[in-house]
DNA sequence: TTGCTCCTCACGTCACGTGAGGTGGC
DNA sequence: TTGCTCCTCACGTCACGTGAGGTGGC
């Protein structure tokens, strides 16, 4: 029999680690003396206990490997589980591939443009959402902002505070036709609204719906709108370099509107919809 | 302002997150009502708060975050910084991969064999040991065993009870040479002992020293020593299966000596010293 | 007034590492 | 007797999730 010290170094692991695994019932030593508390093991244990680490090596939880050295598992269910983490850790794997080269694009950003992209692209995803809008073929950017202030007139008095969302772009045309854009222009709404808003051009704002997406590329932006094309160029970047593709249409919301006196203040958020390019299949299977 | 409900919405994070940054000081609301001790966050906080989550998914600790969002960190830091986390996660990656191939060949030995394997290998480093130790052609493995009780009626006289290490047994031959087996036989040893120590039959025990092993690829067994060659062949199928070759002499360490009244209480832990293959180059660089 | 939202504790997570303070064993 | 080893608490880890219990805002 051996006292704690001498098989821990025998089986290489922390006396505590023996201890811990002792307190939660996990594997127990052979005796205890009763006089002194001290743990006492035998060497007929070693095999145990190294079937515990062989097992938390494939990264299994204690939990996990409780039943399965108390042999309370069937040869099926065994398989089951490892077949399971199995597919858990191809998973994590491609995860991290896509860390890995979402850094490598990182580092060259910085080796290449001296400093560190100003805007950060996030992934979400959004929910449907109603949409009270027009579509419309517009000459500039700028003309949305038209539409803007007119909707900013006229909605406060058809529509309820609480219900009005924000105010937001969906880019219909292709993203260098700047001079001849199919925009779809609205604001996101809650609850009971009419669906026929006429505005004074003898055009109106009907009643729609925001398609919910699944992943979504995201990059909010502080400063002049009409500026903002910048940032397009970014995602694509970013969404190449992270193998993604583009997979619908853009959209731009805006959590603080374009107010005349303080256009560098307006921020928007630029949203697209993305997939995943086809994997780079790390892994076979 | 949006009332912290409202911007985690828009952030897709927890309102707990928002308050968890707030506590720790890496994202606090611009502003904080005295009154109600409501916390106010203005739009253009969001591309501050992105860059947080993308620098999270990076997988960097918000320790480290911290100082990089507070601009307290220069260009080159930052380049330092990637560059060291890349290959912690190229490293990490290679290791997930090593589990990814161990997992299936524990599924292909459930499908092939209808069972777990008996006996776990634990991957260990041995430190360099004094060995006192005899080299002799045995004809069998049993051979040894008679030198073993010899060097039992002998070594208590010669050599402290708590200088005495485990019976070890190094086999200099190949492994399928069983009839023309040459051992080395001995026990480790610390502190200070005679360096020759003669048996009876003219030849003697000298000091020399088992060298340090960095991997050594170990499985305990229990049961009769003879028939211990089974665990060889399952040593060499998990070495195969996990991107390792032998790469020194194989050692057996016995922890609970045979005893010939119950030879099948015996515990040893056989060792091989093993390194990894070239290795399968997962990633460039 | 009633929901709704916000607030601040405070515990739980996972598998131990790391002391603190005290006792048994040779 | 003096080290050495062992014992049992109990806190700390990391980034929040999840209540509990209470209050502000419209």
């Amino acid at each position: 029999m051996f006292r704690i010290g001498e098989f821990s170094k025998i089986a290489q692991v922390s006396g505590r680690l023996l201890r811990y695994y002792d307190q939660i019932g996990l594997f127990k030593p052979e005796h205890i003396d009763k006089a002194s508390g001290y743990r006492l093991y035998s060497a007929r244990q070693l095999p145990d206990l190294n079937r515990i680490l062989a097992l938390k090596e494939l990264g299994l939880t204690l939990e996990q490997i409780a039943p399965l050295v108390k042999g309370a598992v069937s040869q099926d269910e065994l398989r089951a589980m490892l077949t399971l983490k199995k597919s858990q850790i191809a998973q994590s794997l491609q995860e991290e591939y896509n860390r890995f080269q979402y850094i490598e694009s990182r580092i060259q950003q910085i080796d290449q443009e001296g400093a560190m992209a100003d805007y950060d692209i996030v992934i979400k995803s959004v929910p449907a959402q109603p949409f009270l809008s027009l579509r419309k073929i517009c000459y500039s950017a700028e003309a949305s902002f038209f539409l803007l202030e007119e909707m900013r007139r006229i909605l406060p008095g058809r529509v309820s505070k609480e219900a009005l969302g924000y105010f937001t772009v969906v880019v219909h045309s292709g993203w260098f036709e700047l001079d001849n854009l199919d925009l779809e222009a609205g604001f996101t709404v809650s609850g009971n609204v009419s669906d026929n808003i006429p505005l004074s051009d003898g055009q109106a704002l009907t009643l729609g719906e925001l398609p919910a997406v699944e992943t979504m590329a995201t990059v909010a932006r502080v400063g002049n709108p009409v500026h903002g094309f910048g940032s397009y160029s970014m995602l694509g970047t970013w969404i190449e370099a992270n193998g993604y593709r583009f997979s619908g249409l853009g959209r731009e919301v805006f959590l603080e509107l374009p107010h005349p006196d303080r256009l560098d203040d307006t921020v928007a958020e630029i949203q697209f919809p993305v997939e995943k390019r086809a994997a780079q299949n790390l892994l076979p299977t």
